[in-house]
DNA sequence: TAGGCCATCTGGTCCT
DNA sequence: AGGACCAGATGGCCTA
């Protein structure tokens, strides 16, 4: 901000030093030359508060831009999520946690179908799932939020979870982005 | 009415 | 120098 400040003092405004050795030379202009000096800087005033003005405005202006493009982003993920009918969009936060925790359910369908195609007839066996996330991992925001986990997001905390997967976790995923869980 | 969510404004900092 | 990004502040709207 000070800045524009010396900017403007700097190239419009600079009448006011080189004026002054002229002035005290010719003491009978002195208080005219006042008159004029303050005329001269209450323009220069409202000329910083014109540009200060005009660069904050646009400044807002491509903030608000880029905010809308973050919700654009944001609408356009929440596209891609399963959702249900008749339900009430997801709260930005809902949204991220959601699609994490998406990710990592779809990654796991993966997982387990290649174990299941590279042992046909064995039946997968619980060891064959990740350690699932230590409680310390999991963290309640301040806001009361759902529990986010940092380590493997949205991974079942207890070996009995894991019977949702891989298809019903996407239900359970849902309701825990929600907070519904 | 309190609390959550959101949009917007604002000033500071970093990057090109 | 100007733009992008970020975080804090503020006020409006909605819901339990």
């Amino acid at each position: 901000m000070d800045r524009v400040f010396s900017d403007i003092d700097s190239n419009s405004c600079d009448v006011f030093t080189h004026t002054d050795d002229e002035e005290s030379r010719n003491s009978v202009c002195a208080e005219q030359s006042q008159k004029k000096r303050r005329r001269s800087r209450a323009r220069c005033e409202t000329a910083v508060h014109a540009v200060k003005k005009n660069r904050r405005l646009k400044a807002n202006d491509r903030e608000r831009n880029r905010m809308h493009n973050l919700n654009d982003a944001l609408d356009a993920l929440r596209g891609v999520l399963p959702a249900f009918p008749d339900e009430t969009k997801l709260t930005k936060i809902e949204t991220l946690r959601f699609a994490h925790n998406y990710i990592w359910a779809l990654s796991e369908t993966i997982r387990i179908a290649d174990l299941q195609a590279a042992r046909p007839g064995d039946p997968l066996r619980l060891t064959d799932a990740p350690s699932p996330a230590s409680d310390s991992a999991c963290s309640w925001s301040s806001s009361g939020s759902p529990p986010y986990c940092s380590s493997s997001p949205g991974s079942p905390s207890t070996p009995e979870d894991y019977s949702l997967l891989p298809q019903d976790a996407l239900f359970g995923f849902r309701c825990f982005a929600s907070g519904v869980y």
